[in-house]
DNA sequence: TTGACTTCCATAAAATCCCATGATACTCCA
DNA sequence: TGGAGTATCATGGGATTTTATGGAAGTCAA
């Protein structure tokens, strides 16, 4: 299965309309996508983004019971209703909610974030701060369990 | 499986174009992939490289976590978000972020490192440097561990 | 008809494809 | 065994396509 890799800075023009790097265009397309769902983040720091499959493994895994009961996950509904599905145009563009913009302090510029199975959208000033904390914390992870290729190279 | 052996350079031209040694292409292709995943170093001072399947394994590490949950490993994240897909163009070259060549210190020069699993980009003396002191190290490990026995691992 | 949204078109920059070349290795047959 | 012919490879340069982005025209509902 395709990732979503890597991190793209593209421009929110004067209508609100950003264009999805190709590359994450391509990976939804595969899957059978023209479209992308957005969610506020826990934290309400950024936008989580992924395809609309995501969203239903979610579903099924916390959600999924009974659709009608009152014990129904709370987690679950918040993320049913807080998330959208936006369309992608013609030219590879979607058109952010202002609101969702503003909660997540994107203006002018939006950086999309791969994670893997899904992708973050983020003011680039803020996620520079985010990733800095991020890979301090990952040093030291990496460099225990050494993910990459060899063995323990203890690579300095 | 065959492992990524031997050390090539090759010539980055003004396109910021390189060749990937025909082995390590091969490799590459038997395993069913016609991309390289590029990744900084956590020193930073070289670009790893390796295929989808090692991205796919870290990935299925964390696979059954929510996407949406602050508990997710922020270390994969990470790797996510530096790392990136390049394609293999018909004549067997790829095309390095010029952020990240200068990063590494690359410049007109390329060499390829294999790793075993994964391989390596370097800037041909930075690698020249760095196996120095690798052989060096070795060495101070192997006189110290004779002198105090198999526990004396010492500091390097 | 106004305002919001969508589709369509235009353009510059960048990525990708395509072909040519020289160099090296490899084959095969006399 | 030697040497011409043949593949493979790294590399250069152009042509073509894709991408991101701006703006205009069309659509629909209030």
């Amino acid at each position: 299965m395709a990732l979503f890799l890597s991190t793209y800075v593209n421009k929110v023009d004067k209508k609100g309309r950003v264009s999805v790097p190709a590359r994450f265009r391509a990976i939804l397309a595969a899957k059978g996508f023209d479209s992308v769902v957005l969610l506020p983040t826990v934290k309400g720091d950024a936008i989580d983004a992924c395809g609309m499959d995501v969203m239903e493994r979610v579903m099924e895994k916390i959600g999924g019971f009974d659709p009608f009961s009152e014990d129904r996950e709370s987690y679950a509904d918040a993320l049913m209703s807080d998330a959208i599905e936006l369309p992608i145009d013609g030219d590879g563009r979607i058109m952010v909610p202002l609101d969702m913009l503003e909660n997540a302090g994107i203006d002018g510029q939006c950086a999309f974030v791969g994670r893997g199975d899904s992708f973050q959208l983020w003011q680039p000033a803020a996620f520079e701060v985010r990733k800095k904390q991020a890979r301090t914390r990952a040093a030291k992870k990496r460099a225990s369990s050494s993910e990459l290729g060899s063995d323990g190279e203890g690579n300095e």
